[in-house]
DNA sequence: TGTGAGCGT
């Protein structure tokens, strides 16, 4: 059976064996190039790093291959996470050890190893309302993971009384698939000891959060800041366009 | 109604 050769290249991932990785790209037996333990993904990375310092950043752990911060193609602004693609294994390895975790700015990055890029991946993030605000991480992780390989979760808590619930989180999944079936299977169930149903969908994609989607958000903020007599909504439309002529949308975006 | 823009020309 060929499907022997796959075997074995995982069982060379289990971790070097005493003897020093040869300077180079990772030739698999068929012949294709094997990026699945040189390249990396690092995500968070802070809004105004440049391609420049994040080259400079990852390339003073070892020599680089190839590396990108992604960045929107409209705009050109950073999406806030980029690949590095190392020569030699190890540096990834190194570059996880000691780059995971550091702190920029305001973020902390992650580094982690970059899967291969696929559609079945894509898209595989859900959010989550209605949790009982007892539920923690843990726990939604646990009622979510029959469903898949979860790679992300997270609980948003309130702010000011910072830690407590608001029953709402985001869960991301290894496969969009995954995230389907975790759709059927929880939406409108009750939790375990909960009184009420949760709700699952897709999370937006906050690509989106440009152009028509920020123009109706605005207009239906405006809407909803203006319930008054009837009489007065001559004047609430006029206030609208003004509100379209404010300061420039692409530096007020940042909720930070 | 919403994350710390998670898979790239």
């Amino acid at each position: 059976m060929v499907t022997i050769i796959s075997t074995m290249e995982t069982q060379v991932s289990n971790g070097p064996s005493g003897t020093s990785m040869p300077n180079g790209p990772v030739i698999s037996t068929n012949g294709s190039t094997d990026d699945s333990k040189t390249n990396l993904i690092v995500n968070y990375l802070p809004q105004n790093m440049t391609q420049e310092e994040f080259k400079s950043l990852f390339g003073s752990i070892g020599e680089i291959e190839s590396c990108k911060l992604v960045r929107d193609k409209i705009t050109g602004q950073s999406l806030g996470y980029g690949f590095v693609n190392y020569v030699d294994p190890n540096d990834a390895d190194k570059a996880i050890n000691t780059l995971n975790g550091l702190k920029l700015q305001t973020k902390t990055i992650k580094v982690s190893y970059a899967r291969p890029s696929s559609a079945s991946i894509r898209d595989a993030n859900l959010y989550v309302s209605g949790l009982p605000k007892t539920m923690s991480q843990k726990d939604m992780e646990q009622l979510f993971s029959q469903y898949g390989r979860i790679i992300t979760s997270r609980i948003l808590v309130d702010q000011v009384t910072a830690g407590i619930s608001r029953g709402v989180g985001f869960i991301r999944f290894d496969k969009r698939n995954e995230a389907e079936e975790a759709i059927k299977g929880l939406n409108g169930q009750k939790p375990l000891g909960a009184a009420e149903p949760i709700t699952v969908k897709f999370a937006n994609n906050p690509s989106q959060k440009t152009g028509q989607a920020l123009l109706t958000q605005l207009y239906q903020t405006a809407a909803r800041r203006y319930t008054g007599p009837l009489h007065h909504q001559t004047q609430r439309f006029s206030v609208i366009p003004s509100l379209g002529k404010g300061p420039d949308p692409n530096n007020s975006s940042k909720p930070m």
